[in-house]
DNA sequence: TTGTATGCGTTATCAT
DNA sequence: ATGATAACGCATACAA
């Protein structure tokens, strides 16, 4: 493999054009079924190979899909990648994946990078504190697909795929509600985030329909990080009256405020009833079992990917939808019975 | 944005060569200084964005790294990825992420499809049944670099990047001795990978060196999915001599098994301790809390990337050493006291 | 059905 | 210090 194969070594070696066998090798349907065979024959013969880059710079596009999350060490996220990517390869694309690392600078210069390298679309999850959407406004104006994929924002011509959080925050407030609970904490994450600021509405509405009063004891703004939940114990029992259940934003953080609980003495679920969020693997594991809203991970990254595809080929798209949103659903376990 | 600014247009309209436009742009030392300010200038007045189809091909480096995983959805994984791009991402370099899904097919395509695509190297950890490696021979043969992680083999020139398997298995397993244990139950991975083969060799070892014979009850391969749980309930009832310590391959499959004997009845630690592996979050979350050894992924893929960098910027490795090993740690917690 | 010629945007090698 | 020009490997519009 010394000297790479071009398709001009293969035209010399067959006496043809170097077109000839570029649409040979392209399957093009003015090129009679003998040549092509005669010119795939050598080329398999000769171990060519094509050369992307050739090809890249001739068609202007690079088969490849750009995908930017929050973090890539995340149960949650790498199952809606894992989704993303199956499809993505079973479709022919690459994936170039970054992380934002939860930060809007970091997200501008992966979305920049991204941009600058070619991807043919971009998938976008987005960081905790991006406030302002400039640094998209080139994929807009070229045409180059992006969707939003969970933390979205809504931008003209850009899809969405999400799941239902104001409902899915309702049910899991309701189901607090109807196991008895009368004073309940939301734990949520930065509100700036369409994720969070739904599910803390759904809460509310919930808390409105059965007549409880919201206040602002019943929400505890968090970065949702595993140290922070020392400030929810101090809310908990700063708090005049006791709180009876716990709605967190994450299964995770839901995990830690459960154990820490346990180590004050609190019982799971006699005194406080907690339900979490996303169905993670940990939320079966944890003593007692943790309920939660199912939230198909897996299943959004695969609509993801499918939506990108067919944006790709040909524009058509399968889901013509701005917005898709998935169904969620109610899991309830021993922490809230 | 509508026609894509070139060097040549800028040439054009600054009366100079695409040549001193190129070497311009490129900080080229035989270009003075004033006509690099110009053209600078006038590559932010027009909006000139450098074109990486073009580079790519003039080149014949994509600055793009390739990454073969056997499932992105796994929190280790995940963590040893977010550790990669770091790295990459810092040094300019993309990354183009795909998974076998455990599956030495799909780990061929992957490794073709990378390929082909232009990746400058290829970090992998390997497939659950990936027995030979034919499909690597493209990267050896054209000295592109090629750096196993994790799950490792062996191959002329390439790098693999580790923690001590062996020795680890033994700590762990010598630690269930210390704590009183006789009659060991070791759960097993595929032990054609080297991961889990060496964590049996020092399993066996520990044994040995305190005089335990290993029998063939005391080792179970697993595939170390939640629904083979049940199978390791089978055969932990089924052994003569009750098993009264138990080493885990994972820390995941370890807080299934410790799930499922509880709810058989069993007392954790006081009838069976159990020790993981991993470290993953999940381990410090169950009831009660899982020893493991700690497995610093991140800091696996930090070196990874960081040994693919220096491979590739000059060819001189910062670690010349042809096999890295990560230090591991014994983390004692209640279910092995 | 096939060949010719040119474009794609940069880099790099000679000249000057 | 700068210009001219040839790669780089493929796709494609136009000819034949």
């Amino acid at each position: 493999m010394d000297k790479r194969i071009t398709i001009y070594d293969l035209a010399k070696t067959l006496g043809v054009s170097a077109g000839t066998v570029s649409r040979s090798l392209n399957d093009h349907p003015s090129i009679s079924q003998k040549t092509k065979d005669r010119v795939i024959f050598m080329a398999n013969e000769l171990g060519y190979k094509t050369n992307k880059f050739a090809v890249n710079l001739s068609k202007q596009k690079s088969n490849t899909i750009g995908v930017i999350v929050p973090k890539l060490n995340s149960i949650f996220m790498s199952t809606v990648l894992a989704g993303i990517e199956k499809v993505a390869n079973e479709a022919g694309y690459n994936l170039i994946i970054s992380q934002s690392l939860e930060s809007m600078e970091k997200e501008k210069l992966n979305a920049k990078t991204l941009y600058d390298s070619g991807v043919d679309a971009l998938l976008v999850s987005l960081a905790y504190d991006t406030t302002d959407f400039v640094h998209f406004a080139n994929y807009i104006k070229n045409k180059i697909p992006l969707i939003f994929i969970d933390r979205v924002h809504n931008l003209p011509n850009c899809s969405t795929i999400i799941i239902d959080n104001k409902s899915a925050g309702f049910e899991a407030t309701e189901h607090l509600i109807a196991q008895g609970c009368k004073n309940l904490l939301h734990i949520s994450g930065n509100l700036k985030r369409n994720v969070y600021s739904e599910r803390l509405k759904g809460f509310q509405e919930a808390l409105a329909k059965h007549n409880l009063k919201f206040k602002d004891a019943n929400l505890l703004e968090s970065d949702l990080a595993p140290s922070s939940v020392k400030e929810v114990i101090a809310h908990i029992k700063s708090v005049d009256i006791p709180i009876d259940g716990l709605f967190v934003a994450n299964d995770t953080f839901a995990a830690h405020c459960i154990k820490e609980l346990k180590k004050e003495k609190y019982n799971i679920p006699s005194d406080i009833k907690i339900i979490g969020f996303n169905n993670d693997p940990i939320s079966e594991l944890v003593t007692p079992a943790l309920s939660t809203i199912n939230y198909p991970g897996y299943e959004l990254g695969v609509l993801a990917g499918q939506s990108v595809i067919s944006h790709l080929n040909g524009g058509i798209d399968l889901h013509p939808a701005n917005s898709i949103t998935l169904r969620h659903k109610l899991i309830i376990r021993e922490s809230t019975l």
